[in-house]
Order: C-alpha cells, then sequence, then structure tokens
DNA sequence: CTACTTCCTATAGTGACTATAGGTTCAAGA
DNA sequence: TCTTGAACCTATAGTCACTATAGGAAGTAG
C-alpha cells in the first residue's frame, strides 16, 4: 500500500525531480517518510498527481491548479467559492477551445495545401509567413 | 526604408526586447548599425519576423521554427520537413481539443448542478485524474 | 556483506521570454 | 545650436515549470 517515489512516478507518468518540485511549491502534501528519509505515498497521492498531469497537459498553469484542488480540498467550503473557480476555470476553457479549433483549421489548411512539391510551392511557409492575422496576443496552451 | 527596432517592434507586434533575444539566439541576423550602434532594420526583417510571431503564436516552438525558417532560406529542398512539422503540430491540438472539450462538459456540468449544494459531489477532478489518458510527453504550446 | 539501484538535498541549467539598471543616441522644439 | 526627453544600448537578473547534475545515504537482492 506504500511505495516509493519512483513508483508514484511510475504510476502517474510525472518525473521523479516533478513530483519532489510540486511537493516544494505546496502542490502535494509532504509524505510520510521512512526512518531514512524516503518518501512513501498511497493511493490517493496517484490520483491527485495524475489530476495536476492532466491539467498540465491542458495548460492550465500551476496557481489554476492549486485553485481547482482546492476545490477537492475543502468539499466543506461554501459552494460560492467553488463555483466562482469553477465558473473562471470554464471561461478560460472556452477560450482555449475556440483559440485551438482556430489553430486546428489552420493547421489543415496547411497541411492539405502542401502538396509536397518544393518548398517554394509550399503553403506551410507562406501561411506562416501571413501577417495578415490579428496583433491579439494569444492565449496560450 | 530604414527603421529602428521600435519601429519593427510596432510594425509586428513583437516586443523590443525579444526582438533583441531573437537576435542573440540567431534567429533574426544582426541588423547593420548606426554610428551610434543603433539597430536599423528593412522590410525583409519585418516578413521574418512576422513568419516567427506567427509561428510562434501557433505553438511551433524556436527550434522548429528555426527548421522553418532555413527551409524558407533554402527553397529548393522537399516540403516533406515542413510536413512533418505542422502534421505533429496538428495531432497535438486536436489531443488538446479533446480533452478541453471533456474538461467543458464537467465543468458545466459542475456548475448546473452545484446548485448551491456542496463540492463534495465534484467530478472535476476526477475528470482529469483519470488516468485512461496516454503518458506521452505533450510537446509545449 | 557486498553490489547496485534508488533515494536524498542542494544547486544550476533550460526555454522563451520579461524586467531592471545605468548609461548613450537621436529627433524635435526653443 | 542647444537642450530635453523619448527611444536606444548592454548586461544582468527574474519568471515559470520544470530538468539535470553532484555528491552522498538508504534500501534490496544475492
Amino acid at each position: 500500500m506504500d511505495f516509493s517515489i519512483g513508483e508514484l512516478s511510475r504510476r502517474t507518468g510525472v518525473k521523479v525531480p516533478t513530483i519532489r518540485y510540486y511537493e516544494q511549491i505546496g502542490l502535494l502534501p509532504s509524505p510520510p517518510r521512512t526512518e531514512g528519509q524516503q518518501r512513501r505515498y498511497g493511493k490517493d497521492a496517484v490520483s491527485r498527481l495524475a489530476f495536476i498531469r492532466h491539467a498540465r497537459e491542458l495548460g492550465f498553469e500551476l496557481d489554476a491548479i492549486r485553485a481547482l484542488l482546492s476545490l477537492q480540498d475543502n468539499p466543506d467550503q461554501s459552494c460560492a467559492a467553488a463555483d466562482t473557480i469553477a465558473k473562471d476555470r470554464l471561461v478560460e476553457v472556452e477560450r482555449r477551445i475556440a483559440a485551438l479549433t482556430a489553430l486546428r483549421t489552420e493547421l489543415r489548411r496547411m497541411i492539405d495545401e502542401c502538396a509536397c512539391g518544393r518548398v517554394a510551392e509550399c503553403r506551410v511557409i507562406e501561411t506562416l509567413a501571413d501577417t495578415s492575422h490579428s496583433h491579439g496576443r494569444l492565449a496560450e496552451g
């Protein structure tokens, strides 16, 4: 039921130094240690870390993840706080989906138009060189 | 026909220190200077920098952009390399859209159901903690 | 009990910027 | 022509989220 940081790493796909880093910045609680100061984890750590991992993959910043985790950590808090956090995330997620969808369209167009001839005719590069796009800062992720 | 780094910044939407940084890492060639060592740019710099900016917005890493620029600089090689770079981005973008769409559903459900009950039933974390996702390293973006 | 893997801390490096300090150059107005 | 003030210069440090390295201790299999 108890396992090492290496095993936690294997189970979640998060690298060992990254796990220690998450502990250091307070995203993961400090686990119990053996006599010799080695960390021992349980199943809870696996799901919490898997959550962090997937949220990171989706482009959430660690601060946003901290907010989401706080929903889980304080299940008795008023729903208003949770609701606010969830709504903020929803706005962000929708923004990201919109940006990524636009990006997908463009990437598809680039690939379709590139009939794999010479670079001279390659639209991948022309598309990117096209300056007719907005200069607004694009959301990350 | 010659203009300053500030003007180049205005024309491309890339910040001045970022332009200097791109020069430093060799993405942009060192431009000619005035007597007083101030950089002077021409139209070429505008299009190269616009290209870089646009590619960054699409989530290409600087190394990928370097590769794309080298294709542009030697237009006689085959387009396959550019195509591969773009296709890799597309796969990633599609994966992200799928994950975010799932998350959006969960967040919406949470907000709907949380008609001011408790957070205890929140499934946002479970949705993201789901380990059935691939463990492949995601490229940044 | 040895050998070997895994673990520990602490520190430094990465990518892609961004900010700051402290000074110089340039363009425009008096 | 002089002066003022914005924009420029270099160099360095800071940011975020890791990732790598050094040098040593702990755990485990034979």
